[in-house]
RNA sequence: GGGGAGAUACCCAAGCGGCCAAAGGGGGCAGACUGUAAAUCUGUUGCCACUGUGCUUCGGAGGUUCGAAUCCUCCUCUCCCCA
């Protein structure tokens, strides 16, 4: 709270897309400096997906400078329009999240954001709390203050209502329902990504109506997922958990195109402004190889979300597998069922898919055709390979699955896969 | 309410009686290359008792036919136009 309110908005606007408008969010500082009340910042979420991404912390990171500067944060759970069904998804099955579901996933966002934000300034809110008991009445009311038109502004819908997409009433409803929440909580600040415009200026509109002073919004940049293309996310499966292991993390970075790194270093890090045209520099003149930059990125975010050790610890598996081409320091073993062996051997195929390193025997057969298996480091090209159990064997297959295939008699290792 | 178009594998999208387990693209996986699980190139991408007259798959259920993703009937869902 010492910074003043000027140095707060400067702080603040930093790494957006977009802020409307810095010169409310001034006057609501000196406002909260003058009357010792901090800003009430709202973020919500809907808890269908709950594991938080990188996408996601760029966001938190946001908020939790808004924390840093003692403000408070709300991270308001969407559990009532998570209830009803997400707009996002297509006409796939809509599933309905119970009650006891949508409170673990409550749990997981906590555990998750509290990676990232204070817990002690952090408010976590249910819209149920008030969507629940709003009558039918109320709702129509609500949506009066829209029109079909302004709602066909909305980038998504527009482009789904011109390529002949369905959109569901309930859709509409969405971003009132998100905007009437700004409204029960009274908040002065909501953030979100860019994608979440819309949804915001909605939220800005119904204060007004109810007679409030209409919230700041502040958008942050999308983060592009690892494909480099869409936005990350985990239904297309280009994203980077914060939740995930530390090996899963380092190892995501360090395949992901090189094309993508300032960005992630722009967005994803703490790193000054300064720090991150030091990184370019060194790209652009060669002085930097993409390998390394994609390395240390991977350690900060792994030190961020785990520990600096664990960082330390994922490189240097990392080029212990990829770089030196050694098996990693910790293979699963593998007991084979005795129904698998005959005379003392297990037929490859079979053994591969029931170890599950290979989703199917076709798939195994094709890996095996491609060069892609190697036992004890020879590559095998037969599919009919039967391994000899009689003694440990490590089985490679593709750049990443190692299986330590175990004879079921030498000691009951416990099976793993 | 009336008229029209459509539903194909992870996604997009061809196919419109046999040569279709189904073109092409994306994605995935593998190999080569590489100081990288980058880029690029190549291969591959339903399952299985896997060198097959095998099994399952083209919104769902029936039917026609020697034979259907392809034709017919009904159903479900989506989009467009008109009212």
């Amino acid at each position: 709270m010492e910074r003043s309110p000027e140095e707060q908005v400067h702080l603040l606007c930093r790494k957006t897309a977009e802020v409307i408008t810095p010169e409310e969010l001034l006057a609501k500082l000196r406002r909260a400096g003058r009357t010792g009340r901090p800003l009430k910042v709202k973020l919500g979420m809907d808890p269908t997906a709950p594991d938080l991404h990188l996408g996601h912390t760029v966001v938190l990171q946001k908020l939790r400078e808004f924390q840093a500067m003692g403000h408070e944060v709300i991270f308001l759970i969407g559990d009532f329009t998570g209830m009803i069904g997400d707009p996002s998804g297509r006409s796939e099955t809509r599933r309905l999240l119970g009650e006891a579901e949508v409170q673990r996933n409550a749990e997981t966002y906590k555990r998750q954001i509290f990676k990232i934000l204070d817990p002690a300034r952090t408010r976590v809110d249910f819209n149920s709390r008030w969507m629940k008991a709003m009558s039918a009445q109320r709702l129509i009311e609500l949506a009066a203050r829209q029109t079909v038109a302004k709602m066909l502004t909305r980038d998504d819908f527009a482009a789904r209502y011109a390529s002949g997409q369905a959109i569901g009433i309930h859709e509409f409803l969405y971003p009132l329902i998100q905007g009437y929440d700004s409204v029960a909580l009274e908040a002065d600040v909501e953030l979100g990504g860019t994608d979440q415009t819309f949804n915001l200026l909605v939220g800005r509109d119904l204060q007004r109506a109810f007679g409030q002073e209409p919230q700041v919004i502040m958008t942050m940049p999308i983060l592009e997922g690892l494909d480099g293309a869409q936005k990350m996310s985990k239904s297309l499966g280009n994203y980077i958990g914060i939740d995930e292991a530390p090996g899963e993390v380092f190892g995501k970075i360090m395949s992901m195109p090189d094309s993508l790194l300032l960005r992630y270093y722009e967005l994803t890090t703490p790193l000054s402004a300064a720090e991150t045209e030091e990184v370019r520099r060194g790209l652009a003149d060669g002085s930097l190889h993409p390998r390394e930059a994609k390395a240390r990125l991977g350690k900060i975010l792994v030190g961020l979300y785990h520990s600096s050790r664990k960082a330390d610890e994922a490189a240097a598996e990392f080029d212990r597998v990829f770089r030196d081409k050694e098996y990693p320091s910790d293979v699963p073993q593998y007991v084979p069922l005795p129904e698998l062996i005959e005379d003392g051997r297990a037929g490859l195929v079979a053994l591969l898919a029931a170890a599950g390193a290979c989703p199917s025997r076709s798939e195994a057969r094709r890996l095996i055709r491609q060069g892609g298996v190697t036992v004890d480091g020879v590559t095998i090209k037969e599919e009919g390979y039967r391994l000899p159990v009689d003694r440990e064997h490590v089985v490679q297959v593709g750049k990443r699955r190692f299986l330590r295939v175990i004879p079921p008699a030498a000691r009951g290792g416990e099976k793993s896969t």
